[in-house]
DNA sequence: TAAATATAATTGATATATCAATTACATAGC
DNA sequence: GCTATGTAATTGATATATCAATTATATTTA
């Protein structure tokens, strides 16, 4: 039995354009913050917005899972960027704490981020944009469904 | 300076179509399959479609870079699914081939391959795969321009 | 309340990702 | 024919991905 190629498949087009973006956007964030990546900025985001998430809930936020999370915390305490401590409420989980070094990458980061986004984004329209998340959603529920 | 959480862009919709589709067709494949990933899996196709292609042109085939490609046909070879030797034509290069047991795994993946791809495009239209194409081409377009 | 079950995080093992440096070979230009 | 430059692949170091097993603590239930 005959297949199509990967490669002339709408997965390898969604592959190739999340990798591009991410290619793209580590590299401007480099330009500026050393020592940084895309997913420890993303979890120091959400770290800021949401105070008191737990590891296993940041690592669903960027899609990683729980053994993936617990190193990558323990680079960015090891890096300062992050404190752990014990959550008295519950001694199961972690208080996870942005430090004042991870503080001033989060001056420094999100207009960074603003700018890679709309680069990225130029010339798309808002319904298009619409049409890609229904288009996505779909496929997504597909797998997630069946 | 405030931007939006990540869990509220597009990319984060691409993100997590891609490694949803992953999942779902992994398990798919790790059903009938032992031990082959979906990478693995896409390495033999294309090498059995374009028998002769460097490690550094089946990397770029399935974006990954030249030490990953490396290691991969390392573990590859280790399992018994390709051949490495040398290429008297070009010493610096190897003539990777597919071993009778990798034969084996091409004769079952096909029809598994065809099935993830069928079950998680179900419902969407011709005219929406190419705007789906089309835009996401327009993402990458900026994001390698750029 | 003791035992069973559930949850958060860690750890070990193995594979992959990424960058920079290196090796080995090939080719162009002098 | 030699040297400079280019190219394919490897290696080392470190981080992340993934699965399964384990630890420590919480919660439920008999």
């Amino acid at each position: 039995m005959n297949v199509t190629l990967p490669s002339e498949t709408i997965f390898h087009v969604i592959e190739s354009t999340i990798k591009e973006y991410r290619k793209f956007a580590q590299k401007n964030i480099s330009k500026k913050i050393q020592d940084i990546t895309i997913d420890q900025g993303m979890v120091l985001l959400f770290l800021n917005d949401h105070p008191g998430l737990t590891q296993k809930e940041i690592a669903e936020l960027v899609f990683k899972d729980n053994a993936s999370m617990t190193r990558m915390i323990n680079t960015m305490v090891g890096k300062k960027h992050l404190k752990r401590s014990i959550n008295n409420e519950d001694r199961r989980r972690y208080k996870i704490e942005i430090t004042t070094k991870g503080k001033e990458v989060l001056k420094n980061l999100p207009p960074i981020i603003q700018q890679n986004r709309n680069s990225s984004l130029k010339g798309i329209t808002k319904n298009e944009l619409e049409q890609l998340e229904v288009i996505l959603g779909k496929i997504r529920t597909n797998c997630t469904k069946n």
